[in-house]
DNA sequence: CTGAATCCGGCATGATACTG
DNA sequence: CAGTATCATGCCGGATTCAG
């Protein structure tokens, strides 16, 4: 009874579209597979490359799962070491235009995130002062 | 030494701004919190109440992982029993954009996922077979 | 009312070794 | 080359209980 387990979160589960495509692109190396796969075509070991740091089971799980919901075409070549060749889907293409705005956005206010981050952290050390000591 | 855990990814460790958003907005209440919020202020039992099956602890951690990237502030009323109201920042608000890009996205394309899903699916559940058997 | 403290299961990520 | 198998780890999300 098919032993494929649910990693990179495989499940239907949800209802949601929006948290199934945030289950989705929130798995920490999927963007990046997208964007290294943007416009081009790689095989498995040029990917690995691409995207660097991600482990080899972690890739082909993510890999899977793009694949599965379609967002990614994987293509088998019969040669003597077996070629996979790995491309996005018109699908995936849509998709990019939303997901780069979200990282236009991401990017351009890293800064304020950074220091909302450093202020809270600071009061979170003075629990329970008003004057700055010294 | 601040017992501060790290559950709802606190941390800072990513240096990679995209990844960073979206290990706050990936995370699983984060996004109906955003939209409970959108244009309104609710108190700590109304927000409890607008998200809907989330649990209290969780809640309470994706709130305050939301004000520590400044996306949210706390108001803490020093009533009889404490009251607490929470509003998204203007910062969260320009997140709505691309958040709302990408939910109707999402919306749009559940279909050909869903489809997608149910073809690898059924593609897997047979192995080795090219004719459909009766 | 608004949390904090504690305990737990499950799953994603990762390291390592093996294979067609 | 392109995976699979196995084992280990961390931590997210949830339930429950206590407190200011």
């Amino acid at each position: 009874m098919s032993p494929r387990d649910t990693e990179v979160t495989d499940q239907v589960t949800d209802v949601c579209p929006v948290r199934d495509l945030l289950d989705r692109i929130g798995s920490k190396w999927t963007v990046q597979v997208i964007e290294a796969l943007a416009g081009r075509t790689l095989r498995f070991t040029e990917l690995e490359r691409a995207v660097d740091g991600v482990s080899r089971r972690v890739l082909v799980r993510t890999l899977r799962a793009l694949e599965r919901d379609g967002l990614l075409r994987r293509t088998v070549h019969p040669t003597v070491p077996v070629t996979v060749e790995y491309a996005l889907t018109p699908l995936a293409a849509g998709l990019g235009g939303p997901l780069t705005a979200l990282a236009d956005w991401a990017r351009t206010h890293r800064a304020d995130m950074v220091s909302a981050r450093r202020a809270y952290d600071a009061a979170a050390a003075r629990p329970a002062l008003s004057g700055d000591p010294a």
